[in-house]
DNA sequence: GAACTTACTAAGCGCTTGCTTAGGATGTGT
DNA sequence: ACACATCCTAAGCAAGCGCTTAGTAAGTTC
């Protein structure tokens, strides 16, 4: 029984496992958790249908997984862009280009993430709910402080920070790979229409 | 044979036909359409398993008619609002308003109109997108009149149409039954900031 | 009241589903 | 060579799926 080898190379099982779960973000982006099945996920995997379950518990399970690893990722980056910079529409900037960015690159997972909330379990359910919480919390209260000190001047923060959010989840469902618009600058633009949404005065003032 | 009592009166088999689609609606939005059985519609229509093949070809006809009804309502709304006036903000702002308001108070419907567009049959699927492309081009259309005649100044109006398509659709994602969220307040919110996003400089200058 | 139409259901068919069981192939340590 | 751990599969079970078939009850027409 080696310890180091388990954590530090990656053994054999450990790939399957992650096989199986990139098998099933692809499956589950394109036809649904509920239009996915079992065998499916094993198939792409190169497994045998059987397979799924000495490395999962079920197929809830792997949304689970998928669905927590997508969240606690795009919190951990709003977190970091929000605590980048001491100037609200700096930080705001920083945090929409970040989010944009992910969710056009990562649109597969991030479909996953945002619009397969339904087919969780309720434990599950619950504890997803928590990190989408914190995330929407992290944005409304950039907005908010945005607003106190007197960079940003809008009549509802809350629908502001709300519309913000919009923007960036609903790219993972719009944005297509190979088609003439890069991630980064579909968030060049999202930031900027960010920044006027919040109604940030000098820095967005002029066209560039 | 009465040809006008069967269009004029509604007939039992239309109310049954109804029946079935605000069933197929309602599961459809909350569980998906791979989510959601036959029998679950039928159930909810107060009708047997097999009724629901009486009055439609299958469970892809009752996503198909959903799907196509819901489309065409939101293309006369935002073709209508388009045409409502020669200002280009006052246009954008009604298309916005009328837009998110749909999107909060039809949540259900526009949930399954945006989001089981992958569970369509391929024939299907093409003529629900040809109606898409056109909601689209009438929005972008409008920003770039703006743009032309100068009461708008965006860096793209292509993505800034993107915005704005993504803050109504992302309404009904989000939108709750029961909430303090009136629609028409958010849809007076967003018509703000969408003449924000695309940089309406006079009439939305202030706050009011 | 016989002939016909309309609106529906009971029963079930063939297939697929998520998941389990029991076991086998391939290392690995001694 | 032998014991053991690891990783995977063949086969299949109970349940549920979309949909069909064959039929019935309740009008409607003349």
């Amino acid at each position: 029984m080696d310890v180091v080898a388990d954590s530090a190379e990656q053994s054999r099982a450990d790939s399957t496992r992650a096989r199986l779960l990139d098998a099933a973000v692809a499956a589950f982006a394109e036809r649904g958790f509920h239009g996915t099945t079992t065998r499916d996920i094993a198939a792409a995997a190169g497994l045998s249908p059987a397979a799924l379950y000495v490395h999962h518990r079920s197929k809830e399970e792997l949304l689970y997984l998928i669905s927590r690893s997508g969240h606690e990722h795009v919190l951990a980056l709003v977190r970091e862009a929000v605590a980048s910079s001491a100037d609200p529409a700096t930080a705001l900037r920083r945090v929409v280009h970040d989010f944009v960015v992910t969710h056009a690159r990562d649109h597969t997972t991030t479909r996953v993430v945002n619009y397969e909330l339904a087919a969780l379990s309720p434990a599950h359910l619950a504890e997803i709910r928590e990190i989408r919480h914190q995330i929407e919390q992290a944005i409304r209260q950039l907005v908010e402080a945005g607003v106190r000190v007197g960079v940003f001047e809008t009549p509802d923060p809350r629908m502001a920070a709300a519309a913000l959010l919009s923007l960036g989840v609903d790219v993972g469902r719009w944005y297509r790979d190979g088609g003439d618009l890069v991630p980064e600058y579909i968030a060049a633009r999202y930031a900027e229409m960010a920044l006027r949404i919040v109604g940030a005065g000098s820095p967005d003032a002029g066209p560039g």
